[in-house]
DNA sequence: ACAAACTATGTGTTCGTACACATTTTTACT
DNA sequence: AGTAAAAATGTGTACGAACACATAGTTTGT
């Protein structure tokens, strides 16, 4: 392929380009993209003709400049402050509007508190008062969910969702994860590590929604195979530490045929500090690269932690619906990102 | 925070908008921002307070539609008909040529022979003569990609690199792996996997100068530790199937303490082929997701496999030059990418 | 046949930036 | 003081798409 190809393949038309070539003035070219119709058939013909031969595409900057609209998304999660697991889905926010607020697009963050669920619902109606384009949230109650998507739909303002998917919405565009195929991942990776005669332990660690889910694909996975493990479920909760102490470490010295553990969220770290006294070399599967998890890694007792990026999940949220804004891009339906699994070699490359 | 402050913090200010509050015409903020001279102290004095105020960022849009030009890249890679690895990369240039087309960037790709040094410098030359602003490369030959780098330089072409690093060319922007630290994750894999007291094999299949690097990675992550398997390194051409086939078949079946297996590129497929009559449970780490890897690695025949992401090494490479051409945005210098770590479970998210 | 009513088509302006060019103001020197 | 040169400042246009509006061309009705 030469230059002169090259040249003539992709020289850039212009409206006023196509108008010439048929014939006509850039106006009608512009009824006859838009098909607005007051366009006598012989110079619709010939335009369409000269269309064909040459793959217009129009220039998508020049149609942003003339829309020159300024484009709000409000951001509603939970606030950082109470999980930081949530911290950096904040910086991808962060980074995501400041990356797109000189094309117009102005990014407004609301957070609320997974402990009360009436807040999502007070911090949703906040957001709406600012009356945005669109609510990007990451909804950890279904019910109310619903209820927000209702007042949206109310109030002409389209939604999106990361890091927590409702089923109900099936329509609606959604980044994030495949949360039953993470606890495939894990039972995987614990399945190569630990010998089919040893017990493996489910840990959930102040119970939420979304773990059930990681708790069947972990289970799913050893269904059908001819050696299954036994694997035992366990169910603590850290709001009293010293009972959550004194059962963790009954878990490890008692329940003596455990040889690994697979913690369903990212409070692996709170049950290492929990065992710490005991000396067990147990393999562990976490989730989400927290400092102290990052920690714990490094050191070895922790074998894989499953990294479900709430950085990008933030960041290609807002990047979506950004560019669908600016340029027309068409938003995904459902973009499940990939499960990454993260050892003390690998893990720099992932953090920031 | 409220609608009224949302609207003063992020007001869209344009040149004109300056000019007013500065009490001066957009000629002279012009000059102020573009630092052409030719303005009063008082002028520049009165625009650089109301510049500081309101942190103005020029519109890139409306800055890119003045510029008004076709920018044209120049892609030069291996022919991915001679080694099925570059495949996605192939995949990844037409993707992001795909996106930026409307934009005025247009891409081309040279393939050169990684097995003739030759057919790379005239790749490189035939992509010069188009002229592009830009020239990509996968450099697999140092010595020759220096050359090519002179001719760029000559041609006033500016360059820029994927998935091979040339260590003089410390100033130009490059994507791709730290691939020593490659060979540490193979390493902290098959560490877990394997006791200590057995032998692993680092395979390098059709030698190549990047193996090395991984090499190096895999037998550092021992040093220092307390029990250091054995390792031994081996060296196989495949040029000759049969004599391959043999010493494949030696390698697992007469050094038999040999209980796990660091392949060091793409080939472990064509290792697990030629063994394939043999019953040996080995534990094996490969590179890259071919379809022929895949297979193996969803029999359980290969128990990890690091992606090197060569899709998005070259989807990247071009779309971080075309979008410093549009809006200007910085390129990063070295951008290393995760190591992926890969098993039949989280393979799925990484295809396509 | 001629105006009214309509259709078809062309022209002009806008968006924000960049730059060329025109105009005004200041400075320097006879 | 008067004028030329220099400096400062303002004005206008282009980029490409979108759309409002003006004009040209055609049909209809009396």
């Amino acid at each position: 392929m030469d230059a002169l190809e090259w040249y003539c393949m992709d020289k850039k038309y212009t409206i006023k380009d196509i108008a010439e070539l048929a014939g006509v003035s850039k106006g009608t070219v512009d009824r006859v993209l838009h098909r607005r119709g007051k366009v006598s058939p012989k110079a619709l013909a010939r335009v369409e003709k000269i269309l064909k031969e040459i793959d217009y595409q129009p220039n998508p900057i020049a149609r942003n400049l003339k829309n020159n609209k300024v484009y709000r998304i409000c951001v509603l999660m939970p606030d950082p402050k109470e999980d930081a697991y949530w911290s950096p889905a904040v910086q991808g926010i962060k980074e995501a509007a400041r990356e797109f607020k000189p094309f117009g697009v102005l990014v407004n963050t609301y957070y609320y508190y997974t402990s009360e669920k009436i807040s999502f619902i007070e911090k949703s109606k906040e957001a709406l008062n600012s009356s945005p384009d669109v609510l990007l949230m990451a909804p950890v109650f279904q019910k109310e969910a619903l209820e927000i998507f209702k007042h949206c739909q109310e109030a002409g303002v389209s939604v999106a969702l990361f890091n927590n998917l409702i089923e109900e919405f099936s329509t609606q565009s959604f980044v994030g994860q495949d949360l039953t195929q993470t606890g495939r991942v894990a039972a995987g990776l614990i399945h190569k590590l630990v010998d089919n005669s040893s017990t493996i332990a489910i840990l959930h660690i102040d119970e939420e929604k979304h773990m059930s889910l990681k708790e069947n694909g972990f289970k799913a996975f050893f269904e059908g195979r001819s050696f299954t493990p036994e694997i035992k479920t366990f169910s603590l909760q850290t709001s009293n530490y010293e009972a959550f102490k004194k059962q963790s470490i009954d878990l490890v010295k008692n329940t003596n045929t455990i040889s690994s553990v697979f913690v369903t969220n990212s409070k692996a770290y709170v049950f290492l500090k929990a065992i710490s006294g005991i000396n067990k070399n147990l393999t562990i599967v976490g989730y989400d690269l927290l400092p102290e998890n990052i920690k714990y890694l490094e050191k070895g007792h922790i074998d894989f932690l499953i990294h479900q990026k709430p950085k990008r999940q933030a960041y290609l949220g807002v990047g979506y619906l950004a560019e669908n804004f600016l340029f027309g891009k068409p938003i995904p339906e459902e973009n499940l990102l990939p499960i990454d699994i993260i050892t003390p070699e690998n893990v720099m490359y992932y953090l920031d």
